[in-house]
RNA sequence: GGCUCGUUGGUCAAGCGGCUAAGACAUCAGCCUCUCACGCUGAAAACAUGGGUUCGAUUCCCGUACGAGUCACCA
């Protein structure tokens, strides 16, 4: 059986990089009909972030990715908060020192810096690596702080196979004796990690390009411990576009990163999903770019994971999301525009018809407050509005005789609706010799005060009512 | 700097030895229309570069350039 984790540490909030390895993490297991574990890395504790956990728990649900087994959930392999394990990892890294695979150390923070000093790049001189069993000893003893390093190869090659850039080489005179055991005695991410995929048996390691490097040295982890080795799923970065033209990883400077502020900025957590599913992956022989979450279990297959970074398009997320809103239903949209609208929507409005005409007019929720702002005040605005090339309106003369004939229309229409409205402007057109175009844009302008609207006149009037209807075009008329 | 990986239009990308090199977003033009938006039609726009291999390379190999990642008691 496929089992995959997303394991994320609880430091801040949830980067759109790391919900999109959810995702395929998540996708990968479920094309198969796996598990899907959630596990939370929090051995760093210094960086732990308070409620960092509950956004991660949050956003997984939001997204609909939910997992089989997980903190909260419960299931075989728990506890799925690596600091609720911390025995655990101290009893496989003694059996390492045991089996000769890793080394205490106790050299001193100083000590490494000064190494550092010397040479930036150079690493650990792997000083403790062949101290003398008595010392170790007397160390321990005296309870002089320790690390565990695991012990490399000093020579030779480490390969391995990862299921998106294919064989990966390392020399192992590359590897550093890197810490298994931290002197606080929490494991690191290196070790932790290869433990807590075994035990709980994760099968694919999804996880972003950043560690296709360090991999060798998990594999020669499992080697040591005579473990299978699970697949790896390394996948491509997300980038970002700088102002200069540039582009580096994905990161806040770039705009809203994290989920939690897309949706604040009115993006819909389905177009959030579907957009960063095609980033870095493409569906085989697909029409269509829209996908929900179960057509993407269907469709996602690791074969179409691509192997270069791919750049965030906030523009295309966009479109998507613009796409995702015109679909809603009416009362869904209303439901969720209201979160977002904050203009206090005066009386006279007819709220629910102002919303259809925004709702194929918007591509994401925060628009709405200043596209709806014309309806419930009337925009100062110039008589050379009311010129109009195509509807060969060249003379305000002309704009005050529809005007008044279209107030004395309207002062006799009781329903204001968008169709009656419409019946009753109709005739005017061969009464003025006008064409119906010409006679709406007139009444357009008068009443929204602006050059491109949502809607057309009689859709705007049915939005403000005939008392303001009339109003507004009293106040053209005295401009003429 | 060493190592690892990558490189098809502005962006996401299809392609897996022979094609007029798909499609989507963005851009531009036209149509539709009670303005806008939607929709429809069309346009412009790409295989980083030099060598090989081959009858033939965007596709395979090598070099170069450029980009990214990584070299922590962070993950």
């Amino acid at each position: 059986m496929t089992v995959t984790r997303f394991a994320p540490s609880p430091t801040g909030y949830m980067h759109i990089g790391n919900l999109r390895t959810a995702l395929y993490s998540y996708l990968i297991s479920k094309h198969d009909d796996g598990k899907f574990i959630l596990r939370i890395e929090d051995t760093d504790r210094e960086r732990l972030v308070e409620g960092a956990t509950d956004i991660i728990k949050s956003t997984l649900a939001i997204t609909g990715l939910g997992y089989d087994e997980g903190p909260d959930v419960g299931g075989d392999h728990g506890p799925y908060v690596q600091s609720e394990r911390k025995p655990i990892y101290m009893e496989y890294a003694k059996k390492l020192v045991d089996a000769g695979h890793a080394y205490y150390c106790f050299c001193t923070k100083e000590r490494l810096e000064e190494l550092h000093n010397e040479d930036a790049l150079g690493g650990y001189d792997r000083h403790c690596r062949n101290l003398s069993k008595e010392e170790i000893e007397k160390n321990l003893n005296a309870g002089v702080p320790y690390v565990i390093r695991q012990k490399m190869p000093l020579d030779g090659v480490t390969t391995y196979y990862d299921s998106v850039f294919g064989e990966i080489s390392m020399n192992n005179s590359e590897l550093q004796d890197q810490i298994l055991m931290k002197a606080d005695g929490y494991p690191t991410y290196n070790f932790a990690h290869v433990i807590d995929d075994y035990l709980m048996g994760v099968t694919h390691v999804v996880r972003g390009s950043e560690y296709l490097t360090s991999t060798p040295k998990y594999v020669l982890l499992y080697d040591a411990f005579g473990w299978e080795r699970p697949n790896y799923v390394h996948l491509p970065l997300l980038m970002g576009k700088n102002a200069d033209g540039t582009v580096s990883k994905l990161s806040k400077r770039h705009g809203a990163v994290s989920f939690q502020d897309l949706i604040d900025d009115g993006y819909l957590p389905e177009a959030i999903v579907n957009y960063i599913a095609l980033l870095g992956w493409c569906p085989k022989n697909s029409e269509s770019e829209f996908f929900t979450l179960d057509e993407l279990k269907a469709v996602f297959t690791i074969d179409g994971v691509s192997k270069s970074p791919a750049v965030f398009d906030f523009e295309k997320l966009l479109w998507f999301n613009g796409e995702y809103i015109h679909k809603l239903d009416d009362e869904e949209f209303k439901m969720l525009s209201a979160r977002f609208i904050k203009t206090e929507i005066p009386a006279n409005i007819n709220r629910n018809k102002m919303l259809e005409l925004l709702k194929t007019r918007i591509s994401k929720f925060t628009e709405l407050d200043e596209k709806m702002e014309f309806f419930i005040t009337l925009p100062e605005y110039d008589t050379e509005l009311f010129y109009n090339k195509k509807n060969k309106i060249a003379d305000l003369e002309v704009v005050k005789t529809v005007l008044e004939a279209a107030k004395e229309t309207l002062c006799s229409v009781n329903s204001f609706d968008n169709d009656s409205l419409f019946a009753a402007l109709m005739p005017l057109s061969e009464k003025l010799g006008l064409k119906t175009g010409a006679i709406m844009w007139c009444i357009r302008i008068a009443v929204s005060g602006m050059a491109a609207t949502p809607g057309g006149a009689t859709e705007i009037m049915e939005v403000i009512g005939k008392e303001e209807s009339l109003a507004r075009i009293d106040k053209a008329l005295a401009k003429l």
